[in-house]
RNA sequence: GGCCCUAUCGUCUAUCGGUUAGGACACAAGCUUCUCAAGCUUGGAAGCCGGGUUCGAUUCCCGGUAGGGUCACCA
């Protein structure tokens, strides 16, 4: 048979990273099975549901690459009033439901109370194992606020037969919910869907992560710079692991080795900084051209003669490849650099006079090298052995300093082949001559 | 509070009765190095407590404790 799962959030808020993983356990399980996800929107509370909120989670899931091309229409509860009204009269009219005085305001309504069995519910959770509940705590409760107005748990109970679902994987926070829902399929005469309730993810104080503990919704990530397929990545690595000690991977190959049995049972801290390091592990996974299309595609600053591989070895993330870029690090890629004439003796432990020495040396040296192989190893293999046998540090550090002019920055021969012989030479005369003047 | 679920390094986790309790992130030190990163090596770091079962328990059972979930005319 084939699996079909199911992603059903209630557009109440933005797109969350709890919410964002049940839909990627749900994705991987059905597409490690050959079947499929399926999608609907839980908006029966029109007073809370906002397009915004649907449109977010969408994009989120697009973003994330679990809606494909593919995909089945999503479905919308509230377009749904009229099949559940069958049902809800069908359950009526069965002796499974009543309706009854409403508690509140309107006495005109007439809610709608499922006839509650009192019996124990037991089912077979994937990921828990035999759980069971006696329903007789739940009293006869409501599953519409009248026949046009269907309630959560009844809408979820027709829609997953309807959709044909055969696996319901959601968050732990529904497993109570199951009893209920259990006993509406039977009184509709549904079979069973296979049920697995997957751990929670929680703040770093172990409470329900919440906004306070800062960026809870998925697009927030991606606006900080994030690739998609590492965020899922990690997402996957909270509450499942591979049994082997592969941490790094794509989307394709979680699909390959996913199973709801390795699904771990407690709740998972979101760790920011191990996210941070596997979107790290996979910028240096891309090529320079992709991640050059892709920083592109985010950053505002300019990236046009940038060295991307420079920047993808340094950089976590977009966002901090854009920060790198726009602190002035890479500024010696423009035409001209400023720096205090001290900075070029600053590391240098030697005075002005060698420093001056050496440069010049430096540029002799640099000035017997053809264009055509002006590139780092090149340039290394030439003041390489002078630097060595002069002191590097006295050497290397002006020299670096006068053509990054600054403190930090990537070694010298990267920077002179970047930036071409013409303006190395022309850097180095620059240095010589603020030299002098210490 | 009732019901339900859970419990291994600071964090994510491996272990399906016998291991020097393994890996990863983070942290520390070292190597490399002109600087900053990256990289490599090394190190510190864990079975909640108490009972059982067993020749032997992190692992199985019970109790306690702690944490979480849920008890809507929300989902």
């Amino acid at each position: 048979m084939k699996v079909i799962t199911r992603f059903p959030p209630s557009p109440t808020g933005y797109f969350h990273i709890g919410s964002a993983r049940t839909a990627l356990f749900n994705y991987l399980f059905a597409a490690h099975e050959g079947g499929e996800m399926r999608m609907r929107f839980e908006d029966t509370d029109t007073a809370r549901g906002k397009k915004e909120y649907e449109d977010d989670i969408l994009e989120g899931m697009r973003w994330l690459g679990l809606l494909g091309k593919k995909q089945a229409a999503v479905w919308k509860q509230s377009e749904r009033t009229g099949v559940y009204r069958g049902y809800i009269k069908q359950l009526i009219e069965a002796g499974h439901a009543y309706e009854a005085e409403a508690a509140t305001d309107n006495p005109d309504k007439k809610v709608v109370r499922f006839k509650n069995p009192n019996t124990t519910v037991t089912f077979n959770d994937l990921v828990r194992g035999p759980v069971s509940f006696d329903t007789g705590e739940l009293k006869d409760f409501i599953i519409a606020k009248s026949v046009d107005d269907p309630l959560y748990h009844l809408a979820v109970v027709v829609d997953d037969h309807e959709m044909g679902v055969t696996h319901v994987i959601r968050g732990e926070d529904h497993i109570s919910n199951t009893q209920r829902q259990i006993l509406i399929l039977v009184a509709l005469g549904y079979g069973r869907p296979a049920y697995a309730h997957i751990p929670l993810i929680l703040a770093p104080d172990r409470s329900k992560l919440s906004k306070r503990h800062g960026a809870v919704s998925v697009n927030e990530y991606r606006r900080q710079g994030f690739l998609p397929h590492a965020f899922v990545n990690y997402l996957a690595l909270l509450g499942w692991n591979p049994g082997t000690e592969q941490e790094v991977f794509t989307l394709e190959e979680l699909v390959k080795v996913f199973s709801l049995e390795r699904i771990h049972k407690s709740g998972a801290i979101f760790d920011k900084e191990k996210l941070l390091w596997l979107n790290h592990q996979h910028s240096k996974r891309l090529t320079d051209a992709e991640y050059a299309g892709l920083l592109k595609d985010f950053t505002d600053a300019d990236v046009s003669l940038l060295p991307v591989s420079l920047i993808k070895e340094r950089a976590r993330t977009f966002g901090e490849a854009t920060e790198l870029i726009k602190s002035g690090e890479y500024d010696f890629l423009a035409e001209k650099v400023g720096y205090e004439p001290h900075l070029l003796l600053k590391g240098a432990k030697t005075d002005a006079a060698t420093a001056k020495k050496h440069l010049k040396e430096v540029e002799t040296l640099l000035i017997d090298v053809s264009e055509k192989v002006f590139v780092s190893e090149e340039i290394k293999n030439v003041i390489y052995p002078y630097a060595t046998e002069q002191g590097r540090s006295t050497v290397l550090w002006p020299l670096r300093v006068a053509l990054s002019g600054r403190e930090k920055s990537p070694d010298p021969f990267i920077i002179a082949s970047l930036i071409g012989k013409e303006v190395t030479l022309r850097r180095i005369e620059s240095a010589l001559s603020h030299l002098s003047t210490l």
